[in-house]
DNA sequence: CGGAACTATATAGCATGCTATATATGCTGC
DNA sequence: GCAGCATATATAGCATGCTATATAGTTCCG
């Protein structure tokens, strides 16, 4: 049991991925908060509101995804939609109290896990380490309109 | 909308994980693969066999995640336990012949998405992300034993 | 030997993500 | 004005991951 694949790229990257999601998960328990609330919590909390896709697109996930996460996010009294009179197909999404007032302790807490990661690291770690990876994904992601 | 998150470590990682696991998922479907199925079909590869315990550790994936993913490759024709006799709690999974004529190709699909990540970067960009991200996933390891 | 502690695997329940598809509303050109 | 396309959201079905817990087999100790 020598062998491992800790020396592929994507291994690594998704190995990285479910150790920050962990971490993630366990600081914001005690929030009430889930991880992937994280994403459109943020970008609400800095636009004061948006519909279902343009949340989906703000943060690089399907829209079934963001339906379902949305869903859950008002199961737990974070966001409320509020339907557009002029258009009865979509809704804006909005924080409630609750989760505003959660908001600065959000940022602590993904500040602090940030710092965390890269503790013992050069200053310039994180800047490279994000360069690194928008590049890879930017490659990656669907040739097809370029 | 103009505000994102692409910015901060966590959400990067995330992301990328996301693009290369669907890139990875859309090469090995015409296989009749998923990706999850790779880590322990490369490390049944290398070692010849392995048990459900050791495979879990070897990938650095929960027990009940890895008992899931055989009962799928085995449902796909990929594994097949072979009790310990001496143990009758153990199995020792091995590969079938379906799936080790697959091998050579797999390791083909999963070394160019490797290079297409990295393409138009320097020579030493995956090194150096791969020991990135190590230290990151390390300095994230629950403290406790660390 | 027999029960307690340990180990290997399985199951339950949930979150997060994806693709494919349905539905409901809005818009456009005839 | 309405048929047909476009857009916004919802649903279905599945894979992958996690934690907590159950079950079954092994080991160890009195």
């Amino acid at each position: 049991m020598n062998f491992n694949r800790f020396d592929s790229a994507g291994f690594v990257i998704n190995w990285c991925a479910r150790v920050f999601e962990r971490r993630m998960a366990e600081a914001l328990r005690p929030l009430g908060l889930a991880p992937a609330y994280l994403p459109p919590l943020l970008t609400l909390a800095a636009t004061g509101g948006a519909t279902q896709g343009e949340l989906a697109k703000a943060v690089a996930i399907q829209q079934p995804t963001m339906a379902l996460t949305l869903r859950r996010m008002e199961r737990d009294g974070l966001v409320m939609r509020v339907p557009d009179k002029a258009d009865q197909r979509r809704a804006i999404v909005r924080l409630t109290p609750k989760a505003e007032e959660l908001v600065p302790r959000v940022e602590g807490l993904a500040r602090s896990i940030n710092e965390a990661a890269f503790e013992g690291l050069p200053d310039d770690a994180p800047a490279q380490l994000i360069d690194l990876l928008h590049r890879a994904a930017h490659n990656l992601e669907r040739p097809e309109k370029g």
